[in-house]
RNA sequence: GGCCCCGUCGUCUAGCGGCCUAGGACGCCGCCCUCUCAAGGCGGUAGCGGGGGUUCGAAUCCCCUCGGGGCUACCA
């Protein structure tokens, strides 16, 4: 064991002691049951919806519970940091209403007693925890280069042995002062590792909440807690960091994905050491992604639907966002109506263990139904808010024709039992709706259009000419349509499909086609929503002054 | 290589030894409705990864095996 003048020397003079620590972090009062989780999101410029989902079970857990949800950004890895991810964090948790309760990010303002929330700002507190280590013998620094571990592991595998940093493949596991001195003022750069008790072949258990008793292999190996003393700002693992924070932000569940339960002796072994009470885990199943016959996890690189921003760029809405990853998290709540499962608590017994395939198609579905049951004002809210971000010219097309947007909207909407279903997100809103607005509609002023079909371009003209001529803008439903069949029918169209089918050497087309010269005049298209009501919605002129257009007979 | 997690229709899953000739939802296909879509109604398609046991009886229990994923970093 190293003497403490040597180990103290190894650290600022000005670094507290443990006890002001917990002094100053001290456990919080709440209630027995009161969950409080983290996130611990690391800045890399981009939020994976995992990400989002982990955030939102943690945030859930802590709120049905009345606990606390804390939100810590873990920035330990300078290299890989992207300027600007904190207000991304902001942006996106904003987004999906998944506001922590405390952090310096993501939030109106900083808040939460336990602080600072970055742990690039806590490099004293790990330091403090590092040497107090040190000064009992379960660390040391550690001098051994890049070289000299690839040398080790080499060894090791030639030895088909276990590769890592333990027993006698420690150098500077047992190394005297005198070697730790010589080290030190020759200037070299170290590490400080952990003193793991842990032995080859020894085996450890816990009790994952999720996954009940989990028993492996026990950590043997003497991890790095304290990155090199090379780097600007010394700084800890991701294993240290966690022993530390957890404890101090007095955390009593630890959310994350499985890619941990293989750490978790390593951490067990880092409170014990740490004289720290462990923190139970729920190891999360990861989201997955379809790749030819078989799962992946879902990766940013090759995914898009990954990012949080191809959710919010798409407009899916949030409450349908929210649904189905309660749904994937508890899947009883993907049964059950939306609003029943966006207010009932998740519960760690109904988790699934597989990874889930990330669906767009299923969360699409989901979507349009949630979009089906708003009013039209929240229709347009949500198009707006949208569109206020990603589709600006949307904006103006919108507030230049309130009324007309709200009849628009309505069409097929209100008053019937079952509303259209033609938004899945808002982003849709334009090809669906766009028609409707003088701004984003181009006459179809080609007789020859192929969105006529086959018909003669003179007969279209024709068609649309008698129909602008005599158009009858007054009546019900079936009074206005019957002007379209009437019109077929002038123009020796076969009345229905069975007439046509007949003899289709008799007629032009049938009443389909005849109806379809209209709907492509007046919405552009050969799909289109119930053509009365989009006419109640344009008004007379407009529909007639479309028709025209068609017909060659404007102005 | 070692250790760990996971494995029911294409997807999300129900299922905890007999209620299972495996249920639901999404998708897909068909039909109905119909002036086109979107819906809606009705119907259909499709699965216990494989092999051995245990048992009167197995998707459910045991063993082996296969497949997928993860860890094995001074990345988290």
């Amino acid at each position: 064991m190293l003497d403490r003048a040597l180990v103290d020397g190894l650290f600022p003079a000005d670094l507290p002691e443990p006890a002001e620590l917990e002094e100053r972090y001290p456990p919080r009062g709440l209630a027995d049951g009161a969950l409080v989780t983290r996130f611990g999101p690391s800045p890399t410029g981009f939020v994976h919806v995992g990400g989002l989902y982990t955030a939102m079970v943690s945030r859930d857990l802590a709120h049905s519970t009345d606990g606390v949800y804390v939100l810590r950004i873990e920035d330990t890895d300078q290299s890989r940091e992207v300027e600007g991810a904190d207000a991304q964090f902001t942006r996106a948790f904003d987004a999906f209403d998944l506001v922590p309760d405390e952090g310096d990010t993501a939030l109106p303002a900083p808040r939460g007693e336990y602080g600072p929330y970055h742990q690039s700002q806590r490099a004293a507190i790990y330091q403090t925890y590092v040497r107090e280590l040190m000064r009992e013998g379960r660390a040391y620094p550690c001098f051994a280069t890049k070289s000299e571990l690839a040398q080790i592991s080499d060894a090791q595998r030639t030895l088909k042995l276990p590769t890592g940093y333990y027993g006698r493949w420690a150098p500077w596991r047992d190394a005297s002062a005198e070697d730790v001195r010589a080290a030190l003022d020759a200037g070299k750069p170290w590490v400080a590792r952990f003193r793991s008790e842990g032995k080859v072949g020894e085996r450890f258990a816990f009790t994952d909440r999720l996954r009940g008793r989990v028993e492996m292999e026990d950590n043997h190996n003497d991890v790095v807690v304290l990155k090199t003393s090379e780097s600007p700002t010394r700084l800890p693992t991701y294993h240290f960091a966690h022993a530390v924070d957890d404890h101090l932000m007095r955390t009593s569940l630890v959310v994350r994905t499985e890619e941990w339960l293989s750490s978790v002796p390593t951490h067990r072994q880092l409170f014990a050491a740490l004289g720290f009470e462990p923190v139970d885990y729920a190891h999360l199943a990861p989201l997955m992604k379809q790749e030819g016959g078989s799962k992946r996890k879902l990766s940013k690189r090759k995914d898009a639907e990954a990012s949080v921003d191809y959710y919010l760029e798409a407009g899916f809405p949030v409450p349908a966002v929210q649904y189905y990853l309660r749904g994937l998290a508890n899947p009883r709540l993907a049964e059950v109506p939306l609003d029943e499962a966006l207010a009932t608590p998740l519960r760690l017994d109904e988790f699934g263990l597989a990874g889930p395939l990330v669906d767009t198609v299923k969360l699409s579905d989901i979507s349009a139904d949630h979009i089906a049951t708003l009013s039209g004002p929240d229709v347009l809210a949500g198009v707006r808010a949208w569109a206020t971000e990603y589709d600006p010219e949307v904006v103006k097309v919108l507030d230049a024709n309130p009324e007309l947007a709200l009849a628009a909207i309505d069409v097929e909407r209100v008053g019937v039992e079952n509303p259209r279903k033609d938004l899945a997100k808002w982003s849709d809103f334009r090809e669906a709706y766009g028609f409707f607005f003088p701004e984003l509609f181009t006459d179809v002023t080609d007789p020859g259009d192929e969105r006529f079909g086959e018909l003669d371009a003179s007969l279209v003209r024709t068609v649309a000419a008698d129909l602008a001529d005599t158009y009858t803008h007054e009546g019900d439903q079936p009074t206005w349509f019957q002007q379209i069949r009437d019109l077929a029918t002038r123009h020796g169209f076969a009345p229905n499909p069975k007439t046509y089918k007949k003899d289709p050497d008799a007629y032009p087309g049938m009443l389909r086609d005849a109806a379809n010269v209209a709907r492509v005049a007046i919405t552009g298209a050969q799909r289109s929503p119930d053509l009365y009501e989009v006419t109640r919605a344009l008004g007379a002129d407009e529909v007639v002054r479309r028709l025209r257009a068609t017909a060659g007979t404007a102005g």
